[in-house]
DNA sequence: AAAGCGCATTGAAAATATTTCAAAACTGGC
DNA sequence: GCCAGTTTTGAAATATTTTCAATGCGCTTT
């Protein structure tokens, strides 16, 4: 079995040597049909070119972790666990941060032409497009604390639905009468299905929030619209915070508003943040399962890794309802 | 002007072409001593073979960020407003993730491999042989919040002594009788120069800490030590923590013990990061310029890259006591 | 409708880079 | 000092990349 050349790649794909070479650069002069056809046939044999082979060395056990949104402590957190089990695996990760305003389409264009073995994404969604590209150049991508209504999209993320509901479940059985919810951004996954859950299991007992404002995932947000809240009259008993950076607003405005928790009030949140557990909050919060999304993550990356046909897989864990003092 | 090639190299260096081919790429068959005669002709020609151009062009425009301790939230805010900054300028960055126990130097080596425009390093000592070898690539490199005794070395710190010594400034302002301090790791140059000042500044008035433990930087490490101090009967009523997570630790523990802050204890921090000025903390703590020290290492970025000579320039930014209800 | 123009695409040939291979230089025993 | 083995080297062979002239397609102009 002689060494694979560009000459090879071209008889299998019908076109020129030069072709070939084209194909590799960014080179514009070369038609978008024809260079896919070429990158194909390439893969197919396992030809690269020197220059494209230098590159390859260099993503060579890299994971590539896209994100955004690095306020929020739970992103850190996860991108310290990610690395951690990357490291672990004799990987290593590089971070691409993308700029609040920026398109996620534009920052995996960049992670593409990095080619690193894997892709890891945080932040936004992507376009149906560029995960068709990233298959087409058979780099897995993961959704991490994502979902995305696609198909082949491989996704793994905690049971936001079902934490949602069993915060609504909890503060029904404790009987509270007048229930409230803070918000995130209404277009991410996260606040739809934590919502959702929350409602749906208020809506089977015949109840609905009494008011459900945004917090936009942020601090300053979140404690304007608690003290909103609970200057009213008839102020909510039970406040269900989409995270714990807002949970912790919201029992920071109910302090000073004077109320007492969890007897005038009760508070859950969402993640378990480490400051959840601090002696001032006590937060009772929904666990994600960190280390088990991680090690998902990672697991699903190997597979599809060894077998570029595994596509599709959105796999869910399993929250817990972690009680501490305030509700 | 015709365009460089690997001939022109070759006779710059009294080599053949082949030689000039091999000096590029991982060939062991090149004695070491030609190698680098080729490598440092060619980059004083400026040539680059066609792969090491295709790695060139990744790297373009990319800043390494290598940092660890993403456990202290400075650090992620630190990366946020760097990463916001180099964004702003055409740029981006990637991060690499040091592993808790992994060497500098080996990251590092990664980092240069992966030849970026530059790095900014947050994390522990670099060896000066390494320094030299960042050099020697012509990649700057700036320590971010961290100095170290090499004249060549380019950082940017704020002024972690004088911070430490406007602490102490306001305990003994304020007439603290029992001035006591909680300090983070031993060998951190942040750690080492904050309580230095604080210690320099109460010597001058005849004064010293009546106890300085180690909270090692984390807040479950503080708490503890800051419950210690506070149970005894000769207990601190001033305390220097010297970053803000382990001052918010302690004043959790004095609230956890019964006392009033700043009545009976007051707490001063180091950083200001955003917590800080959050309700229930209210924390009186030293600010680092961020915004500044994000500028200024971006510009002694800009200043290396466009005059290779510049080296061993120290930055040291001056701190602000924000005054809050802690101290 | 036909000719003309500009632009994208193409492959042969030229230029350049990389690898192979055999020779030369060096090394460390004896 | 001489030999066997290893490292280092450059000429030649092979591979890739770039240049350049040719082709064809779509659009405008006559």
């Amino acid at each position: 079995m002689s060494k694979l050349t560009a000459r090879d790649v071209a008889i299998a794909a019908g076109v020129s040597r030069t072709a070939v070479s084209r194909a590799f650069r960014q080179d514009r002069s070369l038609s978008e049909d024809k260079r896919n056809r070429i990158l194909e046939a390439a893969q197919k044999l396992g030809y690269l070119p020197p220059s494209a082979q230098a590159v390859a060395k260099l993503s060579d056990r890299t994971i590539t972790l896209v994100a955004a949104d690095m306020e929020n402590p739970f992103y850190p957190l996860a991108a310290n666990a990610l690395s951690q089990a990357i490291h672990a695996r004799g990987r290593r990760l590089i971070l691409h941060a993308v700029p609040p305003d920026e398109d996620i389409d534009s920052v995996l264009r960049q992670v593409l032409d990095y080619k690193s073995e894997a892709a890891i994404v945080t932040s936004s969604l992507m376009s149906s497009r560029m995960a068709r590209d990233c298959r087409a150049q058979n780099m897995p991508v993961v959704l991490f604390n994502r979902v995305q209504p696609d198909e082949l999209m491989t996704a793994v993320t905690c049971d936001n639905y079902g934490g949602g509901r069993l915060v609504a479940d909890r503060f029904l059985g404790t009987g509270r009468q007048r229930i409230a919810m803070i918000g995130g951004k209404e277009n991410t996954s996260t606040h739809l299905e934590r919502s959702r859950g929350f409602r749906d299991c208020l809506a089977e007992a015949g109840r609905e929030p009494v008011a459900a404002p945004s917090g936009e995932f942020s601090y300053r947000t979140a404690f304007d619209a608690a003290c909103d809240l609970l200057a009213q009259a008839d102020r909510p008993d039970a406040l269900f915070c989409v995270n714990d950076i807002m949970a912790l607003a919201a029992l920071d405005a109910a302090r000073v508003v004077g109320l007492s928790v969890p007897d005038d009030l009760a508070v859950i949140g969402f993640d378990d943040i480490p400051m959840a557990a601090w002696p001032p909050y006590r937060l009772t919060t929904v666990r994600q399962p960190l280390r088990r999304m991680v090690a998902e993550t990672l697991e699903l990356i190997e597979a599809q890794l060894s077998d570029p046909e595994v596509h599709g897989a959105i796999r869910i864990l399993p929250v817990t309802l972690i009680e501490r003092d305030s509700g």
